[in-house]
DNA sequence: AGAGCATTGGACAAAAATGTCTAGACGGAA
DNA sequence: TTCCGTCTAGACATTTTTGTCCAATGCTCT
């Protein structure tokens, strides 16, 4: 998707070649991008990339030193779009934390603002591949702090801005990172208490004993 | 991971072959799925395979008619596995329906009842496959038809039970469907409700109508 | 118009992966 | 033991993908 320039064409016989447009670094960044939102990080390959593009495999040595370099590039190019626009939407003034919610909704709807595929694409591709995975993790732990923030600022403790934070930042992107090293039992325990506030059933303690329980015979 | 015999090997100055266990079709099926899971689909590659199992690619092309068909038959067995795990603890008996979502979380807990990582791994594939979207589709609305009869067990009504399997079995998931064709509005919607409960604001009339006015203002 | 740089095409090489074919090893049945 | 069906190694062919090199093209500036 979405990459403009239709590039040098010198055919003798076709188009004079009077709106000859280079193909950029971005327009190689761009088309890389759309390719491993859609199909994966083992998908993106120089051929397919400059077919796409209209141009032979050479000019992208040109951009970038190898395959290996242009992942790295896009590693760089992700970090610095989507991070930052959820702290700035979290920071966003609002007069209840009701807005304020809805403020962070907003940030992921605006494809301009975020983009969720990208971010999911990547944390799968983190799945893969360590460093990468080192990255997404630093980005998680901003992104919570955030958002903590953001309930810190209505009145929640500590702890409880923490847990609303994960819950409502986990819940919004599909909890892709499903961290296989977190105990099941506080993956239990902090469902615990969002089902019994959903179920309505916050108010019956033999509800709370028995998930409490069942959480505790986990360890 | 757990891929027990080890092979033919032939070597004439090597061990005399006493204990010669031929590869089965399983052991190509087993690492096969390994794979899969830890590196994903385009990882699972022949002579990938059998170098773990210390054979040559012949042999592969003696159970396979190609590396599609591995990769077909791969998808029969995880059908074969999780769904029925799923509707089978779901339908099991429980007091409460505290203890009833407490069975279904015991059948993720049990490698041996459910293997995690299959199910997201495959979920991944179906995102660049569409016979393999198809099948996952099926598979997650025969799974959700459980959940809510769980539900429903207990008192909830058609539309009550409806949304909390739907809940329960994503968040337990992790949502990785991530359906990008469902209108963000309908999720907002969804996830008012829980985020009502959780935050306490459920007596809060002027928070319900703010994330109703918000949610309709998508439309 | 000419010089110089940025960019590209196309030829070449090499590696990685799939698939085919054949000879032969092994074990069980005749 | 011999024979046959099952399974495997290794050679060969092909396709896909990456990376290198160099000549040539178009643009910009003079």
């Amino acid at each position: 998707m979405a990459n403009g320039p239709v590039l040098h064409r010198d055919d003798p016989d076709k188009e004079p070649l009077v709106g000859h447009i280079k193909v950029t670094r971005e327009d190689w960044l761009n088309v890389a991008r759309d390719i491993l939102v859609t199909d994966g990080v083992a998908e993106v390959k120089v051929l397919a990339i400059g077919t796409r593009l209209e141009v032979s495999r050479s000019s992208f040595y040109w951009y970038f030193k190898s395959r290996k370099d242009l992942l790295s590039q896009l590693l760089d190019d992700w970090e610095a779009r989507n991070t930052a626009r959820i702290e700035a939407h979290c920071a966003a003034p609002a007069a209840t934390i009701t807005g304020a919610i809805c403020n962070f909704f907003r940030c992921f709807m605006d494809p301009a603002h975020f983009d969720q595929g990208l971010d999911f694409a990547i944390r799968e591709w983190s799945r893969r591949d360590g460093q990468v995975r080192r990255r997404i993790d630093l980005a998680d732990k901003a992104r919570i702090k955030a958002v903590t923030a953001m309930f810190a600022r209505y009145g929640y403790d500590s702890y409880e801005a923490d847990v609303r934070a994960r819950i409502l930042y986990f819940m919004q992107l599909g909890y892709h990172a499903l961290d296989q090293t977190e105990p099941m039992a506080d993956r239990v325990a902090r469902t615990r208490g969002y089902l019994l506030g959903f179920t309505g059933q916050e108010a019956d303690p033999a509800a709370l004993a028995d998930f409490t329980a069942f959480a505790e015979s986990l360890g």
